[in-house]
DNA sequence: CCGGGGAATTGAAAATCTTCAATGCATCCC
DNA sequence: GGGATGCATTGAAGATTTTCAATTCCCCGG
């Protein structure tokens, strides 16, 4: 795990007034000084891919921002099994039940190279109570990550396998800037949608025989949305 | 749809300082003199088994809780098939969404008898700007929300059709304060789980075969939770 | 008490998915 | 370059689920 610190509180708070993707995070109402609350250093980390952030039933010190790359949230059940429950991207928030003292609801892990800030659950509490700017702000993350959970069931937890791989890429499609995307492993895959590995491979290299699907190489592809898109309806 | 309303606002509010379920409910860290501040009456309503408190796409201009009874939250797919991505039960809002301004993200429908308080957005928004203290009851609800969701994908949307419908029966079970509890429709229960109808009704048939399910008329139903969960395990 | 009607159940065949085992492919690391 | 290794793919058999079409059951109103 690469960890680039920034040892200064000041400067981490400096470097969020500055933060080039901050119209997305959680301080984007944050006016400057505001900031000058923040007594706890933010820091800007890298994670390679397969990076657990933290574990489910941990105590969460810190609430993470994606700032690039994509993390999978995993709930493991007491049989053993486990299922990816949501993918987190740019100024998604990882760990947000920490804010109300519990203890991880899911595993973090990075699927690809991911930049994260990390903040600590105190810098929060105490933006919260001292402003208000942040309450819209932290509503609309909740929000954000209960509809990413809702449409997790309907889309990706129904119907049968060739329309879940099918919804499953296209999410990933539109979540991405670029007109590739990170295709994850067929483990991933099935976790992510309630099937097996190998029925996830089948899907995938049908819709690869079709054309449908282009690997491009380094875990990243290009998809025919339209084709896709039949597929579901 | 019967429906006993409050004509007074401050009547809606004295009634709210002495809820009965109070400790549970959204208002529960409210001091007395923040009762004044409500400005819009607060509805307490009774609503027969499959009323709709308001539809997918439509502006939300009341906040739901649930005093008793169930309710299921139903989404729509473009394709035209739906499902059932959580029940609502004692203490639970309905319609956070609306907080954000935006529109309900699902159909919310009572399942059996349900009685429901309807608060007004803007008595929420108003508290929440002139108070602390709706603050953390609020994150509280969204984090049970979203736990909520998690759990309906790990638990309901995970294994087979025998494990599924056990696990929504003994999360049924413990849900309900008595020992027997609201048994839905296998329509409904396919909707929750993600199969089909007589899928359910085959797996529900089965468990009263065995012994380990007994319907008791009236939409209800008592459990060998032992053996169900020895089922899912 | 007696239909009527919606919900539940059941069966059989078809479709889909899982399981298990084998093979293929790509990439990473000397 | 060249294994080694970890994924991905594939096939065949078995298990599960869906589909579709009957019944059957149960509750409600007359």
């Amino acid at each position: 795990m690469k960890e680039i610190t920034i040892d200064k509180a000041w400067r981490g708070a400096e470097r969020c007034k500055n933060c080039a993707i901050r119209h997305l995070v959680l301080f984007s109402d944050l006016s400057h000084q505001d900031f000058d609350r923040i007594h706890q250093p933010i820091d800007d980390l890298e994670y390679e891919p397969g990076t657990r952030l933290y574990h489910q039933g941990e105590e969460l010190r810190y609430v993470y921002t994606v700032r690039s790359g994509l993390i999978k949230l995993v709930q493991h059940l007491p049989n053993g099994t486990q299922r990816i429950v949501r993918l987190l991207r740019q100024g998604d928030l990882a760990g947000l039940e920490g804010l109300g003292g519990q203890v991880a609801d899911h595993d973090a892990v990075t699927l690809d190279h991911a930049s994260v800030c990390r903040i600590p659950v105190p810098v929060i509490r105490d933006l919260q109570r001292e402003t208000p700017n942040l309450h819209d702000s932290l509503m609309r993350r909740w929000q954000k990550a209960l509809s990413g959970a809702d449409n997790w069931i309907t889309r990706l937890s129904t119907g049968n396998a060739r329309q879940r791989v099918a919804r499953l890429l296209l999410l990933l499609d539109e979540a991405s800037t670029d007109d590739s995307f990170f295709l994850p492993t067929r483990e991933d895959m099935g976790a992510m949608l309630g099937i097996t590995t190998e029925s996830a491979s089948k899907v995938t290299a049908d819709f690869r025989r079709r054309g449908w699907l282009k690997p491009l190489g380094g875990h990243r592809a290009w998809i025919d949305a339209r084709a896709l898109q039949e597929e579901v309806d």
